[in-house]
Formats: structure tokens, sequence, C-alpha cells
DNA sequence: TCCTTTATGCAAGGACATTTCATAAAGAAT
DNA sequence: ATTCTTTATGAAATGTCCTTGCATAAAGGA
């Protein structure tokens, strides 16, 4: 699925660098880049880009429009334009629940085409099975009309601890997919790359990316509700753990008690939360603290409790805000791991110095 | 200081790479290497690794040893015989304290030749000073015999909050020193990389790298004695925090009652210390735990309380263990926070997939 | 002394990249 | 309409680097 890059004693090497840099030009490129555009950019000589844009046509990777000669200081000869082809394959994000299954459809630069939902009443989790996904992911596909698109990986949010090879370890929602390789059945199915991650973990990853915390380096995101759980982004990544279960910190008998809360008490419960937290902060030192949940007009008060608390334990305060992120945010995060392998495997990583 | 590596669109690149590995593979292997060992190694082709030998042994980064005939079942040509002159330059690793400046010296496989010590008695702090440092770590390269040897890089253990940059930022033991520039104001004596690092953070990597949890991809080690903090290693990599204050856990209430242990309140610390560390261990799902401190033979009983209480909270009990390393780990981290500069400089990182 | 084995020396051939000079296509000026 | 200026493309020459393949060197064993 991958690209390979050749070893350092081919010289073919330099050409898939360079291919790899003229492509990875155009996808961070919103805009049109020409031939000339891309030259200045990277640095690399005409006759390269040249022999590089050509190839990578070939593939399908960008395509060349007509020359633009139109606009008013536009001097000289037209020069030759190039796109990337962000249609080329697509990207899904899934939100496994007993609630739903939420499938997003998005391309290969994550911008998110397409949305499908399906709806449970929550009572029988047994109904969440691989072919009832699989029929949700190819019901969503269709609709959006990318039938028989190369599907470039897809980023699974599951209730419940997953391995890093994507065997479900344990669940307290759908205990009846324990032991079920979920990462490799969808994956056969589907023929792509299928990452199955805990779905706070993959709404930590949605905050981080596009949400309060948006590219702090460090995050810790607290999920409220029927269950605490947690979230850490560190130096830009998700923390899986050891077992795939960081962030399970619902466990804790200080947050435990704090289940169902009422909004009358939203002060307490922001204290026993800070307090909670304190730990946490204090040992990982992060940048920023979200904290996802329904709040409506108590937010004010609730944040204030919760700093207060942290100020009272840590040297240094985090800052702490509320998510923005709605209901879409495990499949969100679905979307974004799976562009993060889709950029990986693709455009290959920064260059190691 | 360090090496850079041509762009990819020079063919030099390839020859820079192929040096980089043939080093690598020398550093890396502890006996010597032939030539066609090499070649075999690595797959590069013999008189492209005839001409980085070349290059390198130019450089002085190995040095060609005459071809050995001697031994029972070795036929043919004597091939010509390579090694790495790990003696090319030094590390250094430190420890600043209160009561002693340690310094370990190393070679650059990070094996230590020389040890000093400068010994104080904890009452006047303000005796550590940048003159004070810099003559006792001038003082033990003398007594090294590597005067006059490159100094590839300096790791330092500093007690107290230091930012990325080596600015130390709070400290409560040598209060006088908020402000300095620690890094800077060594790097410019030494003329060499100085990297300046909480003491239980380099604590933390010594226990990774040469410790009980020796290897683990994720640990939490904690240090215990006048004052509680911890360090946590995530993903082989060690965390700093976002203002390089990550493990100051020793601000929460329930660690900080149990400060100056009695040896016969083992088993209730060891609660505290589970308790405490619960929060963590559910957090980031460690593989393994550390301890460091001085137990004599209580080990085993507050070993068995700290595992007794995680059992109690946690999903995945990490393993649990106590630390080996004696009153050298700062500085042991120190030389591998230093080598670790010198491996990414000199033989660079992976190559990017 | 000759054969086998292992290793080095050297030349030929191919892939890439860069620089340089010539040519093409547009707007602006005469 | 023609010419000039600007911007961009086309194509050839040159050099670096790597690999393959053949010849040579240096050891032990028969």
């Amino acid at each position: 699925m991958s690209i390979k890059l050749p070893s350092p004693s081919d010289p073919a090497l330099l050409r898939s660098l360079n291919r790899r840099t003229i492509l990875r030009t155009l996808f961070d490129s919103d805009s049109l880049e020409t031939l000339a555009g891309i030259v200045k950019k990277t640095g690399v000589s005409r006759p390269t880009v040249e022999a590089s844009l050509a190839e990578l046509a070939e593939q399908k990777w960008i395509e060349e429009l007509s020359p633009d000669s139109s606009g008013p200081g536009r001097l000289g000869r037209p020069a030759r334009r190039f796109r990337f082809r962000n249609e080329f394959g697509i990207l899904v994000g899934l939100d496994l629940g007993i609630h739903k299954i939420l499938v997003k459809i998005a391309d290969t630069r994550g911008t998110v085409l397409h949305e499908h939902v399906y709806r449970m009443d929550g009572t029988s989790p047994e109904q969440l099975t691989v072919g009832k996904i699989l029929e949700e992911v190819r019901a969503a596909i269709n609709e959006s009309g990318h039938r028989g698109s190369r599907i470039w990986a897809m980023g699974c949010g599951f209730p419940g601890v997953v391995t890093a090879a994507g065997v479900v370890q344990r669940s307290v929602v759908v205990p009846h997919l324990t032991g079920v390789n979920l990462a490799a059945e969808l994956s056969e199915q589907l023929n792509t790359v299928v990452l199955v991650e805990n779905d706070a973990n993959l709404a930590t990853l949605a905050e981080h990316r596009e949400g309060a915390s948006h590219d702090a380096r460090s995050v810790v995101v607290v999920k409220t509700g029927r269950r605490i759980s947690s979230g850490l982004i560190i130096n830009g990544a998700l923390l899986r753990g050891h077992h795939g279960a960081a962030g399970e910190i619902g466990a804790l008998p200080i947050l435990r008690w704090a289940e169902a809360p009422k909004l009358k008490d939203v002060v307490e419960y922001g204290q026993a939360l800070g307090a909670g937290l304190a730990a946490l902060v204090l040992a990982v030192d992060p940048e920023a603290v979200v904290i996802q949940g329904e709040f409506k007009d108590q937010e004010a008060a609730l944040l204030a409790a919760v700093r207060t608390e942290l100020d009272r334990f840590c040297i240094y305060t985090p800052s702490v805000q509320v998510s923005k992120l709605g209901a879409g945010a495990v499949a969100a995060g679905g979307v974004h791991l799976a562009g993060d392998r889709f950029r990986t495997d693709v455009l290959g990583l920064s260059f190691a110095q």
C-alpha cells in the first residue's frame, strides 16, 4: 500500500525524493502551482521538476490544466499549471457506537465530502457487527458518489480498548466484539489500510487538529458524560499506551463519583475534575486542557472551577477550554488518522536531518 | 556542529547517506569490521563502500588497522579491517546539585571513561555557580586525559525547571540561578552543544537506557525522597512538557504527606504511592513503573503495596520495579542525552520511510 | 609449485541532476 | 503592424554517483 523508497545506494532515490517533494508542494498548496513556481519554491532545477511532474501526471496524482493568460499584470509566456488531484482516492472516518454508526467520506486532503449515519436505540449492542459496519461504510461511499474509488486509509473509533494491530481487547459497551480483529476483517473486505483506535483518543486527535487546542504540542482532552475518559497528545502525536488503554481515567474514584453530573452541581463537578486532572497536568505539563461535554450556559462556571483547582496544585496551569466539536468528533478524528497515514505513506515524512 | 545533509536535488546526497550508513555500521559493531563484511551487511556496492571508508578515514572518524591473517580457518587474502574511533571526541554527563557536582566523561559510544565528583555540605547552595561548574568539568576532562579533545555534547541535570533552550525557569534548591541561561553560558565556554534538563528527567532517561525498565517503550519513573517527583518516557523519548516541568508531581497532596518516609510505614507509604500513581498509570498506560529510592530490605513490601493499589484502580497494571541505579543516575542520564544528540547529529536518524 | 579461496583494483556503463544557450508566447511600446 | 521586454519552455552538454564485471593480489593447502 505504501510507496517504498529506493535504498540510498540506488541513484533512483534522488528522483523519488524529488517527486515526493514536488507532490507535497502541490498537496500543500491551496491554489494552483505553475512549473516555474515549483522550481522557485523547491529549489530543484527545472528539468528535474519537469520530469517529476510528467511522471506524477502519468500516475494520475496530478493533472495539468490549460495555461491561464487572463488577469491584469500577467506578462510573458503563460506558465503551465498543475494541481493535486485530491479526488484521486478517498479517506474514511468511522465512529462505531451503540447509538450510531457515523461514516465520514473525505478527499485525500481530509476535506469531508459526505456524512452518513445509521442510528440505533442503544438497547441492542449486538447489532454492531463487522457485516453491519461494512454495509454502512459501503452505503456511505455509494451515496457520496465514490463507488469504485480507491480508499487510501480508514480510521475507526471504537468504544473500548484496542491493540495497535486492531484487535478488540475489551469493551464494556460492546462486549461481544472482544477478541475480534476489527482492523484485519475490515481491511480485507475494503482492501485498504484500517486503523482502529479508542473513540476518546480519536476525539482527542480531532480536538488537536481542528478544535480548541489546535496545534498545541501537548494536550490533555477530558471527555465527560456517563463515563469520564481522556486522551493525550504528546509532541503532536496521539498517545496509545502500551495496551492501547491510555486515557482510561474513568476508573479513578475521585472522578467516578462525578458520573452523571447535574448542572446545578457544576462547580462541585469542576472542582472534582480539576483535582483529578491535577496529577495529570503536573505529570505531563501540557500546553492545553480541553473539556468535552454538554455544559450549556454553565460553561464559564465550570471552567472557573477547574482553573481554580488546577491553580491550587499545579506549577504551571495550562490553558483550559471547552470543546467546540460536536457529535462528529470521533469520526473526524478517524479522518485525521487516515489522513496522517496517507501523508506518511504517499508524501513521506520530513527528511531526517 | 551538526553534519548537514545535501538537499535531495544534489547527487552528493547519496554519498552522504552511504557514508552515514557505513559509519553507523562501524559505530554499532562491537568488534572490527572488514571491507567485505560491510559490503555484505549494508548491501552497498564495494566501490562505494571503499570510497566512503577512504573519506571517513581522512576525516578521522575511523581508522584502518593492519590486516589480520592469523587464526585457523582464515582462508584467502586477508581483509582490510576498520574500526570506529570512539575516542575521537568525548561526551560529558553532569549532575548539578547542592551536595555534589558529579561529572562523567564518556567516549562517543557512551562508555564512561572517568568520573569526577566535587562534594558540598548542602548548606550553601550559592556555591553552585557557572564558574564552579566549568572548573569541575575542566578538572574532570583533564583528569581523564582528554584535555583538548573535542566535546561532542554535554547533558546536564539540574534541580529545577529548565526551558528547552536551557534557561533556568525556577528552582527551589538553587534559587539564585533563576533566569540564568545555563546552556548558553556553558556552551560558549566549552564550545559544545549543552543540553540542560531537569535532574529527575535525566534519571528517568538513565533508567530507560540502562536500568530496570530497559528499552520499554513507555515508562513512568518515580523518585522518592525528601520530595517526590517523576519522569515519563513516551515512545522511547523523554517527555519534557510545555514548560519543561513534566514530572513535578510532588505538589500533589496525596503524595506530599508521604515526605520523609519512615521505613516502618513502608506499606502505608506504598499504598499512598500506588494511589497517587494510579491516575498517571491509567492516563498513560505505561509498560513499566520504576521506583527510585532507598528501601533496603523493605523493598518487597513496598512493591507489593504499590502493586496492590495499582491493581485496585487500573485496567492494566504495568510491571513495577525498584531502581537499581545509584547516585550516578542523573549524570548517566546526561551522558545518554549527549549521546543521543551525537548520534542524531553525526550518524543521522533512521531514514524516513 | 600450483590450485583454491577470499579480497582488492580498475574500467565501462547507466541514472540523475545541474548549467547554459536557444526558442516560444504573451503584453506593452513605437 | 512591428519590435521590445518579460516570463516560460526546450534541448544539449557536463559532472557526480552508483553498479556490474573482469583482472589481479595474497593467503592456505595439496
